[in-house]
DNA sequence: TGTCACCAGATCGTATATCATTTCAGATAT
DNA sequence: ATATCTGAAATGATATACGATCTGGTGACA
């Protein structure tokens, strides 16, 4: 009982969650791919008991659906879903931001202003990997010391909803990234200026409900453009979208 | 196989789940009751899988809490915490009515008011459990046709875990009930006077928030009054509330 | 050729048994 | 009297085994 931890000796079941979450969250199990209990379980070396014990929590919160004695599949994003998680994620953000605006100090908008600009020098490169990961950072450095920790849970859910279609069916809409930008520096200058919080969580909203906007306008044209009627006539089709 | 459903067999652990769920709705599982899984297994007839199972979902709700090797329990409800969910609520709850509002019709708004008029017969009765029942009606209706189920969702987790010290630790501040009612009489005049979402976002929220404040005042001052200083100085003393 | 019954494989669902950890009472030593 | 040790009981965690259900395909039959 030397070398061993006291503490934090991670449970089967919590192993086979982070075995499963980790692969949704980079890309390696894409939306629709089929999660078999018995498969994942002997990756993993554990019965099924734990794994369909994770594969249950992912369910809960939205990750994954699970039909009885069909199985599990990484949950498929479909449009309306998509707008309704970027619509939900635009006020808590907001909230978010505007509660953590009172208590950030001059290097915390330091910090966030250097991510910026990270993201500025990337807009050239037409990196959305990297674009996306920078702009997780930037909000999070924002949201950091926002005093309630259900508003930041409400956040991270909707994050992890987005980030589900990451690498499967990206999309960058053009521009959008030049002017996701610029909103962030109008939000750091708001934020130093000491607005007043419905100010800053009003422009939070807005800096994420224009993604939405830009987003639906995108996609509009293109469908009109390749007068794909089929797919935009069907409310269930999958989406290809961003989350900047 | 005559008299059979073809699909909604309940699952053992969906039995489980409501099960416990409803105990600790109607307060039969009060906050810190211990959930033993065996104990819960022979009530049920089940083993003990499914029942784990439920145990581990109500965790992820933040209904239970549960440690390795020592077990479940009804999660206890903190200051900060009720402080966090209530302000939570307030921002989610604003968001779902202001969406739900252009889409709510004079029947809706009829409904409404009724029920708020059987809130303020109930006023003199001094009847928490029905008023707070009646204040979810209220509100339900108004939700109604919130386009977004996210945000519904959202809602009623944050009931959910309001829910949690309805009969155990449930106070009345005095005069807030009146108030309630009288608030909620001007939201429903809002909502039919065709007001700017924002403006209905921002009342229906500050509704909640005028709960909390009066709470948090009342605690204040009986705290004062009695002088549990050890009690104030305590930060993770359980409750006494009010959700409406 | 279309439809239906049926079978085989895949997969989930749960019970049971066993292992691991925690807790607590009682004993023992200081 | 206090602290520490020890072992049994309680409880959770997981593996294994078996049963139930769904799915897809195959072939008989009209």
């Amino acid at each position: 009982m030397s070398a061993e931890r006291m503490h934090p000796i991670e449970s089967k079941s919590q192993q086979a969650y982070r075995f499963i979450r980790a692969r949704i969250d980079d890309g390696r199990y894409v939306p629709g791919f089929r999660l078999v209990l018995g498969q994942i379980a002997r990756e993993l070396d554990v019965s099924v008991v734990p794994v369909r014990e994770a594969i249950r929590l992912l369910e809960a919160e939205g990750l994954v659906t699970f039909e009885r004695n069909v199985g599990a599949q990484v949950a498929l994003i479909k449009e309306a879903e998509y707008l309704h998680t970027m619509q939900t994620l635009s006020i808590v953000e907001g909230a978010a931001t505007s509660m953590s605006a009172p208590y950030l100090t001059p290097e915390h908008l330091r910090r966030a202003r250097e991510i910026n600009e990270r993201m500025r020098r990337t807009l050239a490169d037409f990196d959305p990997h990297r674009f996306t990961a920078l702009n997780l950072e930037f909000h999070s450095v924002l949201f950091e010391e926002c005093p309630n920790p259900h508003i930041l849970d409400l956040v991270h859910r909707g994050w992890n909803r987005m980030k589900m279609l990451r690498d499967s069916s990206f999309s960058f809409v053009p521009g959008r990234a030049h002017d996701s930008v610029e909103e962030h520096e109008r939000l750091v200058e708001l934020i130093e200026s000491g607005a007043a919080p419905l100010e800053i969580e009003l422009a939070a909203r807005q800096h994420r409900a224009a993604t939405l906007d830009a987003v639906l306008a995108y996609q509009a044209s293109h469908k009109l453009a390749v007068g794909q009627s089929a797919a935009a006539a069907d409310p269930d089709h999958a989406l290809t979208a961003s989350n900047d």
